[in-house]
RNA sequence: GCCCCGUUCGUCUAUCGGUUAGGACACAAGAUUUUCAUUCUUGUAAGAGGGGUUCGACUCCCCUACGGGGUACCA
């Protein structure tokens, strides 16, 4: 058996949504545990389509949910270049070895031309008809124009590419190891562009060449290349390494959550959810919001998308990477397309962030000040870990529920002061923030007895009282622990908090 | 239109001919909790339809319906 390498390779136009993501991440663990390697290859053969800034993009991604390639472009390694532009000059001789092996011919349509044949060959049994062994006798190529006709047509400038001489009446089959065996007729498939005019390959071309010269043992990519795997697998035919092309896996799309279609960018602003891994902000064009901005942890995302499509075939849900490796198989993959579940994302983001490292837990809730322009000691954001572990879904809610620690309200909830605050509390209230100053330890051993013996001297029940408190430290009668949030603030601040509460409850 | 792939609770899925069709999310009820949330318990909920094959089909085969993908000098 030949070494188990595989790519993830994504075009630059645009920004990777999570669909991408997810088969990097099936690549990346297959290859992790059959001991391969895992490579990105980066198609930019689009020149029209290409986007600056979505290849850094697409990398970053990567890094950020901890899929790093150990070849790619900014790793390198023994069969660069990783860009197919950097790789321009081998393909054209691969295909010139092809148009004299007569698998493939010269064409000088123009786009004019091609529409031309398809309205001319257009029934309504065959709505699109193609540049296939029907038609390919009728139009402007090197089977059917002479060699003066060609030299004539070169020297005036006719846009000239390179395409696959289909052969007609011929079976391919190929055996996918999600789907199995698949078969395709040969007149069902067009003469496909190897080489376009601008002198670029087509993704097909490029695909089968680097994929070979890679010496990649399997492609792992999304079913939407199921179709068009009949055409590599002519090429590789031709160029007489059928026997060790690389091993099939067609991956299930991701859907829209409702609706009918596969899951696309637009959707995340319809539906009001992320569908890319972090925020894609293109220098022109529309902005999207990324899941890492709105708060997940990656480890999250990863395992909520895992099981998008695969499951170990056990009842665990929950995995970290090392375990995904050990449990990964293609086999388990399942074959139909999986809706988009933001739902069952989130709740996998709010597994995560109870079982954060208080450590990790600290600087994360220190980045969400940072954003604010807040800083809160570590001191601090460990208490409001502790307060909100259980109670958070996304990072951002560490702020806005937290921010009562380094600031005070300023307003109290109105319908706790007009349907459950009594006026006549205020004198005892005032009473017991003066015992607050000067209470020390400050913590719920301390404050619990002091409290009850509170609540029995003025007849104030518990449902009473420690809303109230909340109200004057937070400014919602609804929260975390009183205690746990009397003690993040501090004897002092508590006590002023109490009476600053009850000048804006009267 | 044609080609290819698919179809189990609302959603993600288990089952590889014999199960009370299991789990998770969501939802509902109850318990715990000073509140909210968490947690725990319980519940509602599924084999697209029709033919075969078989002692026996969710599972195998065929047809239909529906869904998805492809049908570009885009990937």
């Amino acid at each position: 058996m030949s070494p188990v390498r595989v790519r993830f390779a994504p075009s630059p136009t645009g920004a990777l949504h999570i669909g991408g993501i997810r088969t990097a991440l099936y690549n990346y663990l297959f290859a992790r545990q059959q001991g391969g390697t895992f490579i990105v290859r980066v198609e930019d053969t689009d020149q029209a389509r290409f986007v600056p800034g979505a290849e850094n993009y697409i990398l970053r991604s990567l890094e950020w949910v901890g899929l790093i390639p150990e070849e790619g472009p900014e790793q390198g390694g023994p069969y660069g270049p990783y860009r197919q532009s950097e790789r321009k000059e081998i393909y054209m001789d691969y295909a010139r070895k092809l148009v004299e092996a007569g698998r493939a011919y010269y064409a000088f349509d123009t786009p004019e031309e091609l529409e031309a044949m398809r309205q001319r060959l257009a029934t309504p049994e065959n709505p699109m008809p193609r540049y296939d062994f029907l038609s390919r006798m009728g139009m402007k190529n090197s089977l059917t124009l002479t060699a003066e006709e060609m030299a004539a047509m070169r020297s005036n400038g006719v846009p000239e590419v390179i395409r696959l001489k289909v052969p007609e009446g011929e079976k391919v089959k190929i055996t996918d190891l999600i789907r199995g065996e698949v078969e395709f007729a040969t007149q069902e498939l067009d003469d496909k562009v190897l080489m376009k005019s601008d002198g670029m390959p087509t993704y097909h071309m490029a695909n089968v060449i680097d994929d070979r010269l890679m010496r990649i043992s399997h492609v792992i990519r999304g079913e939407e290349w199921l179709s068009s795997t009949a055409h590599h697998v002519l090429l590789y035919r031709y160029f007489g390494w059928e026997e060790e092309m690389p091993q099939f896996a067609h991956l299930p799309l991701i859907l829209k959550p409702e609706g009918n279609g596969k899951l696309s960018k637009r959707d995340g602003a319809k539906f009001g959810f992320p569908v890319f891994p972090m925020d894609w902000k293109p220098e022109e064009g529309e902005h999207f919001e990324g899941f890492r901005e709105t708060g997940f942890l990656p480890e999250a995302l990863i395992n909520f998308l895992v099981m998008l499509g695969w499951n170990p075939g056990t009842d665990q849900e929950i995995f970290n990477l090392e375990e995904l490796i050990q449990a990964f198989s293609i086999g388990k993959i399942v074959k139909s397309g999986a809706r988009f579940d933001y739902q069952k994302a989130k709740w996998f983001n709010a597994h995560y962030i109870q079982n954060l490292k208080p450590s990790e837990a600290v600087s994360l809730i220190q980045e969400e000040f940072l954003k604010h322009n807040r800083s809160v000691l570590s001191k601090q954001a460990a208490d409001i870990f502790d307060m909100y572990r259980e109670r958070v879904t996304l990072l951002p809610e560490f702020y806005s529920s937290g921010l009562f620690v380094v600031q005070a309200p300023d307003a109290v909830d109105p319908d706790f002061r007009s349907k459950k605050w009594k006026r006549e509390w205020n004198a005892a209230f005032l009473d017991l923030a003066d015992q607050l100053s000067c209470t020390d330890p400050f913590e719920k051993e301390s404050l619990e007895p002091m409290f009850k013996n509170f609540m029995q001297t003025h007849g104030l029940k518990m449902g009473e009282f420690l809303p109230a408190i909340r109200v004057m430290v937070s400014g919602t009668p609804m929260g975390p622990d009183v205690y746990l949030m009397l003690k993040a603030i501090g004897a002092s601040e508590a006590a002023s908090r109490i009476r600053r509460g009850l000048e804006m409850l009267a």
